[in-house]
RNA sequence: CGGGGUGUAGCAUAAUGGUAGUGUACACGGUUUGGGACCGUGCGGCCCGGGUUCGAUUCCCGGCUCCCCGACCA
């Protein structure tokens, strides 16, 4: 590719509203444009790594015995009716209506889609296991997109669906898949971690997500020093220790407690003893029904509102409470009672850690003291609803960290979950019986990936692309190119290595040297080769690594061993 | 969706109740030519609607945009 014709410019200011290092550098660099916000053009520059990111995920998922199909973006809208997943929590769908009235959605994921085309056809248990797959355009509406292609609402997308007879089967599926995501982010360069996380609106039992660790992510998970623990904060278990069981149970009482005291640092300015101490009682409520739950919980924990969902069946469907909310329950915030009120209560196991609680009856004048769980006030659901923190341990009582990351991909165990919700998503099984078929999900956003990289991957300077995604193997840039003689003597060495099948990117622009070594430098192409008055006089080309900065100077041939090797 | 901010040329910015200046980019000419060089010339702009006013880019109201924080979220 000429330069002179490439669309798509650098450029030499920076946009003061964009932080981010990979935004920052693919608009500098000319590989992304935005149109609005959370919607993107790729450029033919940012087109070209894409493509060799789909490449690589096209290859593994093929080498795995996936295969690349594709559906329509506009899904009937029946079909999200059929898993009830049309208005589904928080996730909005977006929805068209054609000439005839007939509505769709635009596909954000597509379940649904790859169940229906199964169901199209009589499956026996001899046509299982399968796994099909496409790279297309998801539509998401985020309420706040951000970070460039970090988050976006509008993105390509791989996403596999397999089909299998039985957990058992299912289980070799989910490994084989586990197993083509970590060739894929190793030939792009990058260093997942496979993350134990929720299903979400998703549905299943299980999955995992893989993170690319990097400041700029927004996922938050946690882990032992060791790694033998590792989940996202949606899921991460809270291990339980027991704060004070040397301690004698006393007898509970209620004791007067100054007006002043309402936050948990007043509890602890008034009693001087620390957070764990304290009963805390955390409200929300449940928006289909407006029904109210309280979560009792140790006063150093917070509540983790997936796990309470999960916990209740009720995915996406919490929201906080509000102070009007609470005046239902004919108490202030902050005066919330352990036991009592006309709600929902689940106890989190954190209070079975503790003798001799202080809190519970909040009044204005008074509280009670020496509370036991069990003993004093049970309530009828006990889970593990806290938010696991660093310095919390894991289930195996090691000490747990906290990390941060980019979620590039993730693999989800579906189960029956649509199988079942869907009419006739059935196979005929061995002793000719109609089974539903046993699923799972497994997705890869490419621009979040490439952006990712790109995080990973920079200097000072600018990108410095891995060879595997790199939009050109070899930055040619020629010098001193108002002499025509050398202008032509470059063209030849350029054309000579496209002959060759080198993936090379000309730099033939009537520009200064200076300009072109910045831009080299921002597109970050592996490889610079410079051809100058300099190497034709000596025939030595000068050969610049983008990532080491090593210099070579070799022969046309020597050069061309070296980049078709 | 709540809070805050913003909107002037492709991009980055300045000033102003009386029709807008600079840098960069772009076009042309010249001097340059291995790290964004210099000189000259030129093209190009006040988010939308309403109000106040003799006159609004400026002040007021509304809308929209984009950014940040929160909520939310593969």
């Amino acid at each position: 590719m000429r330069q002179s014709r490439l669309f798509g410019k650098t450029e030499k200011t920076d946009r003061p509203d964009v932080t981010l290092t990979s935004h920052k550098l693919l608009t500098k660099g000319g590989f992304i444009r935005e149109s609005v916000s959370g919607r993107y053009f790729l450029l033919p520059l940012g087109m070209r790594v894409a493509n060799k990111i789909t490449d690589i995920i096209r290859e593994e998922m093929n080498s795995a015995g996936a295969q690349e199909m594709i559906s329509p973006t506009l899904h009937p809208l029946e079909l999200w009716q059929e898993t009830n997943r049309d208005n589904a929590g928080n996730f909005g769908l977006m929805l068209v209506t054609d000439r005839r009235g007939a509505r769709f959605a635009l596909g954000g994921t597509a379940e649904e889609m790859f169940v229906d085309v199964a169901r199209k056809f009589q499956l026996s248990y001899k046509d299982l296991p399968f796994n099909i797959y496409q790279f297309s355009t998801k539509f998401r509406d985020e309420l706040r997109a951000r970070g460039g292609l970090l988050r976006v609402r509008e993105f390509v997308m791989k996403d596999a669906y397999s089909f299998d007879v039985d957990a058992t089967a299912f289980h070799s599926t989910y490994q084989t898949m586990a197993q083509v995501y970590d060739r894929c982010y190793t030939r792009m360069g990058l260093s997942a971690k496979q993350v134990l996380a929720d299903n979400g609106y998703i549905g299943g039992e299980y999955c995992h997500e893989y993170i690319v660790d990097c400041s700029a992510g927004e996922s938050r998970y946690l882990e032992t020093a060791d790694g033998s623990y590792c989940a996202h904060e949606d899921v991460a278990t809270v291990g339980l220790v027991p704060m004070n069981s040397e301690e004698p149970l006393e007898d509970m009482e209620v004791i007067t407690q100054p007006q002043w005291v309402k936050s948990m640092a007043d509890n602890i300015k008034h009693y001087g003893e620390p957070e764990w101490r304290y009963l805390k009682n955390v409200v929300y409520k449940k928006i289909d029904t407006g029904d109210l739950v309280i979560v009792t919980i140790r006063g150093d924990l917070e509540v983790n509102k997936t796990k309470l969902e999960k916990v209740l069946g009720a995915i996406e469907l919490l929201e906080e409470a509000t102070s009007d909310d609470l005046a239902r329950l004919g108490v202030k915030p902050g005066y919330v009672q352990a036991w009592g009120h006309t709600a929902t209560y689940v106890a989190d196991l954190s209070l079975k850690t503790v003798r001799n609680f202080i809190g519970g009856q909040k009044t204005d004048t008074t509280d009670t003291r020496n509370v036991n769980y069990g003993r004093d006030f049970a309530h009828p659901i006990e889970a593990d609803v806290a938010l696991a923190q660093p310095g919390h341990v894991s289930p195996d009582g090691h000490l747990l960290h906290e990390r941060r990351g980019v979620e590039v991909g993730n693999i989800f165990q579906l189960g029956t979950h649509y199988s079942s919700a869907m009419a006739g998503a059935t196979f005929m099984a061995k002793d000719g019986s109609l089974q539903p078929y046993y699923m799972g999900c497994y997705g890869i956003g490419i621009g979040r990936t490439l952006a990712t990289i790109v995080e990973i991957y920079n200097d000072e300077k600018g990108i410095v692309w891995p060879e595997s995604v790199a939009p050109f193997k070899v930055h040619v840039v020629a010098l001193n190119t108002d002499d025509q003689a050398l202008r032509d003597w470059a063209d030849g060495i350029y054309e000579n290595l496209l002959s060759r099948g080198i993936d090379v990117l000309y730099d033939d622009r009537d520009v200064r040297a200076g300009e072109k070594f910045a831009d080299s430098d921002l597109i970050g192409i592996p490889y610079r080769v410079v051809v100058s008055k300099k190497s034709k006089e000596s025939g030595l080309f000068e050969v610049v690594s983008r990532s080491s900065g090593e210099t070579h100077y070799l022969g046309e041939d020597d050069l061309i061993n070296r980049l078709t090797s």
